[in-house]
DNA sequence: AAGTTGACTTAGACCTTGTCCAATGTAGGA
DNA sequence: TCCTACATTGGACAAGGTCTAAGTCAACTT
């Protein structure tokens, strides 16, 4: 985690309260949090931090590529910290929740040419569906 | 298309001027158009159908299976019509235009049952991002 | 063909998610 | 320590979508 802020130093971030708390948030568990969750829990450390802090916050760990943007569901975007290894979703239908699962095979590789109909493709992203164990139950 | 009307009334659907419009209105051109543009098309054909029956249609023909929904951006969810024959998609990252495509392989088969974690998977979902042509040369 | 009824539609209020802005605060270099 | 560019705040705003109460009408019954 430490390693997470040290990072953004280096990169000429300047180190305030909130981002050290949205960073800890988001390091802290390694589950998939709204960006509401991760206000709310945020709020919890600090609580003077506002909404638009963390959605910017957010937003700058995306585009440094530390943090994943997840739009599974038609609901909000969910922000994934496992950036630095890459893999896919698997998704549950009922409660929504998210695991992370690296599949075999390269999907990029089977999409030939007469499919890609002039696009630059630089990236692929798979979706599993299903059921989770403690939704099967109910 | 009146297949898929004879389809959905054989199904207890009751037929309605407004079902109708929506139905044509995704038949008529094979593209993903979100629920926004469905009604301003809808609208064309009958002006007085409403934002909340697009929706409720939309959503209903999505629960029966004949349309599926498509979330590949964060904004709107968009809507394809061509649920029978199953296909991949392919994202312009500037522009979202979408195009269906086949890729080979079975990335379903490529999810070993250790990466299950229990879940009852039952649906994939690729989505491939690039830069279409048009937006390549901007 | 007319009556009946419950499914369908409507308009608009409301909710959620996310963005924007002007005013204010502050990290970190000089 | 002082300065100032960068960061934060709160609240207004926007887009996409959902909900509700009241009215309408498709299709079954007779």
């Amino acid at each position: 985690m430490s390693d997470l802020l040290e990072r953004l130093r280096g990169r000429g971030w300047r180190m305030t309260a909130q981002r050290r708390v949205v960073a800890e948030v988001l390091d802290g568990e390694h589950v998939h949090l709204t960006a509401d969750e991760v206000h709310a829990r945020a709020v919890a450390k600090l609580p003077e931090i506002s909404r638009a802090t963390v959605y910017n916050t957010l937003g700058e760990l995306v585009s440094l590529g530390e943090v994943l943007e997840v739009s599974t569901d038609k609901r909000a975007k969910r922000y994934d910290p496992n950036a630095h290894r890459p893999h896919h979703h698997l998704v549950c239908a009922r409660c929504g929740a998210i695991r992370d699962v690296h599949p075999t095979g390269n999907p990029l590789a089977d999409l030939p040419d007469t499919e890609r109909f002039g696009f630059t493709v630089s990236d692929v992203e798979v979706t599993y569906r299903g059921v989770c164990p403690d939704c099967t139950g109910a």
